[in-house]
DNA sequence: GTGGGTGCAAAACCTTTGCATCTGC
DNA sequence: GCAGATGCAAAGGTTTTGCACCCAC
């Protein structure tokens, strides 16, 4: 090592320990500040980068044209509220035979997806 | 009226004239300018911008950052094929059932949602 | 000293807006 | 003349890069 990767290492934390799991760089600065870890957007990029890189993190684009990040769990979905605007991650429930059928149908072959839904989260919902 | 909308005619014609069935801003340029319709992007981007207005044409967000634009037809999902790149339409399969699933199991209300798969386009397919 | 990490500034990229101009009624 | 469409230029917002500096070994 030449120096201690801080920021990358703050960013990590701030992944695993908050409930939001889809960040902007943006979303990383204002955290890193209430941390009083100053850093810039650059130093955020890279850092991020290099988690991507290494698979450690994982990159989103979404509708509102910003990039996110999330931490490279066990593939889920995701679901943007339409009341609050969040991004919540759902569990998965596509299974192989839907794209076997589609493969069939459409002649493509299908290696992965990405399902975003909207709707309401369990706290928008009115009950 | 006062005067033609020579650009959102040019657009609306190549969205129903070509194969391709997402555009960028730059699809549309390059498109217009072999139709040699010299277009500026923010005539194209206006012109666009007031198709998805009137609900002619839908804006879609990818994971290029770049924003797209396609028909405002039935509904349907995209696979982005992961050898050429295109983004092509597919068929929706997903049911009213697999929400329900989710809603019972999530608590959350889905209303719409948006599929990304990704693979291999049916000419990228080795037969 | 070397190899990465960081900060600062600026470039790059694409989208969006302001303003003047032109067209067709 | 008026309303809407277009072109040109420039602003905006975010991502990305260049370069100098700094820290730990």
């Amino acid at each position: 090592m030449a120096r201690k990767p801080v920021i990358s290492a703050a960013i990590l934390g701030l992944m695993r320990g908050h409930a939001r799991h889809a960040w902007t760089l943006e979303d990383f600065r204002a955290a890193l500040v209430e941390d009083e870890v100053a850093a810039d957007f650059s130093s955020i990029f890279r850092a991020v980068e290099k988690l991507v890189a290494e698979h450690v993190v994982r990159k989103l684009i979404l509708d509102d044209g910003r990039t996110r990040f999330e931490l490279s769990e066990a593939h889920h979905d995701h679901l943007r509220c339409t009341s609050c605007g969040e991004l919540i991650a759902v569990p998965c429930f596509l299974k192989p035979a839907d794209f076997a059928v589609l493969e069939r149908d459409a002649g493509i072959v299908v290696s992965g997806h990405h399902l975003v839904l909207s709707g309401l989260c369990r706290e928008c919902r009115v009950p």
